[in-house]
Formats: C-alpha cells, structure tokens, sequence
DNA sequence: TCTGGGGTCCTAGGACCC
DNA sequence: TCTGGGGTCCTAGGACCC
C-alpha cells in the first residue's frame, strides 16, 4: 500500500508560510528570468491564470486582478521541501522522495485505519512547517497519484485525504479523468490513445495489456496494469545516483561578445562542478551549448554544442573551466544574440574509482586540487555561494537572470533572517 | 522588450563480437 | 533458388516526470 503526500500549490504555500497576509489571495509565482507561470495559488486558478503562461502575456490582467506577483526562489522551496520530508518520515517504515513537493510513503502492513493516520499526517505537516498536504492512498503508485488528484479536487469525502479502498465504485471516477492526466501519460501518448478511442483512465485501465504493449511499449503497459491494481514501480528508498548533471539558464539579457557568455559558462562550470563533489562523483567529459531564442523568429538563428573529453575524470572546477571555455570558442560566431548557454556532464563515475591516465597522473596534484576544493567549497558554504569566485565569470554580469519580484532567503541567508517589531 | 530548468527511461538501429 | 545464429554496446530520438 502506497500513500502520495503531494503539498498544495507548494511554492505559493511556501511564500504564504512567511508572508501570511497573502492568505486568501491570488499568488502566481514566475520561472527563472521572470519568463512564464510555474505555479499559482487555488484564487490564481480560479480566474483562469494557465500553468506555463509567458508573464508577459498576462501582466495586465494580474495587475487588474490584484493578483500577487512573485520570482521563484528556490533557497526557500528546497529548505521548506527538506521539512516537509522530515516530518513525514516519522510517519512511516520508509519513504521515497518523489520530487521537491511530493513524497511516496510505504503504508503495507499497517493495520490500523489508514484514512485518520493519513489526517493526521496532513495535520501535523500543516501545523509544524506551515505547508498544506494532500494525501492519496492505493495498492499502486499510479492510483495513490489518481486518488491524491482526485482529493485535492475536493471530491474527497474525507476532505484532504483519499483511500482507494474506500472508495465503492471508482468506475465513474475514472471515466471522468482525462486519459493524458493519468501518471505516465501526456500530451504525445494521450493524442495517440484517443485517435483508438482510448479517452480516459476507465477505458485506458480496460484495454487488453498486450495490446498496449504492441502499440506504445513496455511504459504504458505497465501504467495499463498499475490501473487494475497489479504494482509495477516499486517504492525507491535510496536515491539512485546521478547520471549527468546538467547546469544552463536563459540569459537576463540577450549577448553579442564572446565574454558575456564565458562568464556566464564558468559559472554554470563552477556550479556543475560542485554539484558534482557534493554527490561524490567525477566528469569524464563536458558539453556545452549556446543558442539564440527560438521566439525571435526575425533575427538569425543559431545554435550548436560540443562535446570535449578530459583527460582524466575529474571534479576540479578550474580544470572543467578551462575545458568549457575551450568548447566555447570552438562553438561561438559573432553577429548572434545569445540568449540561453548550459553546461553539461553527461557521463558521471563515482570520484575515487576514477581511471586515471597511464602518463601524466600526478598524484601531487591531484591532492592539492582536492584539497584546494575542499577548502571553496568550506568558504563558500560558510560565507555564501558567491564569496570565492573563477576570475573568468567576474568578467560580466549582464547573464544573470531577471527577478524583478524575488523575495528574501528566510531560512538560508543570515542577512535575510525575519525581524520582528514589539 | 518579454517564453524555465533539470532529470529519467525505452526503443530502434547500427556497429561490433564469436 | 538457396548465404547462420546469438549476443553486446553505443547513440540518437522520443517519450515522460516534476
């Protein structure tokens, strides 16, 4: 048995806990650079502001609506998340955090009524961080995503909680969910299931396996047979480790000079590369790409990336910069105005098993490179993210991003802590 | 003016092996 | 007329997730 505890409206909520004047208000939160809407409070659904909206398109009606207006900031999500997830794991043998704002919890064996213990979950997250949940339980990952959808929709009689078992005849239900918002299904899949007359989950759950399997694979087979209650995805209690790790951003402005962007890929290099030593793990290569906005249809378009191996596996910042930079001249044409740039490590080893090279290992320098890391990373994580910098990346600021409605950093900057007035 | 960022898995096809 | 059988690895592309 599974239980989907999925927060509501999670960035909107995580605002609210330290502004709680935006109670009962309209709140839609921006993507990086203020470009589109990530996430909206249930009064910003209501008026009809869409998921993915470009801001631009909305602004006026926002501002006539009194809707509240908000940049993302992840520092907040990332450290409200890490609450959330504590308190739950009191709640149960083990758990699987499924993303920032949702976590599967194992509920087999438990005897007792599982729709108060759920209650009372949603009670104490709300009352110890301030986040509401929703909760879903079923014998399937799949139908614990379907009832938690179903709950949040208000349709629950248990209010933020659902129990498939509890439910008498989940037929009608079924057939009122839209085939493309069953787990594992989209837009591409669902266009391609209707066109056979498979247009929600009661007739996706009705059709013959083997028949599914022929058309669309092994996935939606699996997600045909997670419907009838057969569990096919198992509960991942250990993260599995990384295999690529991937750092870009869109640009706050669009570049024309060669040192505009690589100030802005040795950023995304730095970063990549602590990544990397956070999670233990060493590049083999390194791939960078640059391209022009695919929206500015009037200006010449280009885009390109390559792909350049290091010598040895590594997890140096300096030496992956140096790398980048190299990758980037290969790749840059002037006369472009660049709008987005990213750095990519798409084949990840664990550091310490790494092969070195047969020639020119130097275990002396590899000591001091390891060490010299270790001690970035102490200061940084010590005194900020941005006290000790690559020289290359001071050369420009106009990358960094727009965020024109960012809010403090209250639980992760000294210098943004709370004040209170008496 | 203005449109996010970071991942995973599966499949088919091509190349190779004996 | 008629040209084997069984396997692995890699990559690109396409789908999905949040």
């Amino acid at each position: 048995m599974f239980a989907l505890v999925d927060c509501n409206n999670f960035y909107a909520s995580a605002h609210r806990v330290f502004q709680p004047q935006l109670e009962g208000k309209p709140i839609i939160v921006l993507s990086n650079n203020d470009g589109c809407v990530i996430a909206r409070s249930n009064q910003a659904k209501q008026i009809g502001i869409a998921m993915g909206t470009p801001y631009f398109q909305i602004e006026k009606f926002a501002q006539q609506q009194g809707v509240v207006v908000l940049s993302s900031n992840y520092s907040v999500y990332g450290d409200m998340s890490r609450r959330v997830m504590t308190v739950l794991a009191n709640f149960a043998p083990t758990l699987e955090i499924y993303s920032i704002d949702e976590a599967f919890l194992n509920f087999s064996g438990l005897t007792f009524d599982l729709t108060d213990y759920a209650l009372g979950i949603c009670k104490t997250v709300k009352q110890w961080t301030g986040i509401p949940v929703s909760i879903g339980i079923a014998p399937t990952k799949t139908l614990a995503k379907l009832t938690n959808r179903l709950a949040k929709k208000g349709l629950s009689p248990d209010g933020q909680v659902w129990a498939w078992s509890k439910i008498a005849d989940p037929d009608p239900l079924l057939a009122a969910v839209p085939v493309e918002d069953v787990w594992g299904i989209s837009k591409g899949w669902g266009k391609r299931l209707r066109a056979l007359g498979i247009e929600h989950a009661l007739s996706l759950r009705e059709t013959d396996p083997k028949r599914i399997r022929q058309h669309f694979g092994v996935v939606v087979e699996r997600v045909v047979l997670e419907l009838r209650g057969v569990p096919c995805i198992p509960l991942e209690t250990v993260p599995p480790t990384r295999k690529q790790i991937m750092t870009s951003r869109s640009f706050g402005e669009k570049l024309i000079r060669l040192e505009d962007l690589r100030a802005a890929v040795t950023a995304f290099t730095a970063r990549s590369s602590e990544k990397l030593r956070t999670q233990g793990l060493c590049a083999q290569v390194i791939t960078v790409f640059i391209h022009t906005s695919p929206f500015d249809t009037k200006s010449p378009q280009y885009s390109n990336s390559i792909t350049i191996e290091l010598a040895r596996p590594s997890q140096d910042s300096a030496y992956l910069i140096h790398c980048a930079a190299y990758g980037l001249e290969r790749i840059f044409r002037p006369g472009y105005a660049y709008q987005r740039a990213g750095v990519l490590l798409p084949d990840l080893v664990p550091a310490g098993v790494e092969q070195f090279s047969l020639f020119d290992d130097n275990p002396v320098e590899t000591h001091r490179s390891e060490r010299l890391m270790e001690a970035i990373d102490e200061i940084n994580r010590v005194y900020g993210r941005q006290a000790i910098r690559y020289g290359s990346e001071a050369l420009s600021e106009r990358w960094r991003m727009r965020q024109q409605f960012k809010s403090p950093s209250y639980t992760t900057r000294w210098t943004d802590l709370m004040t209170i007035k008496c």
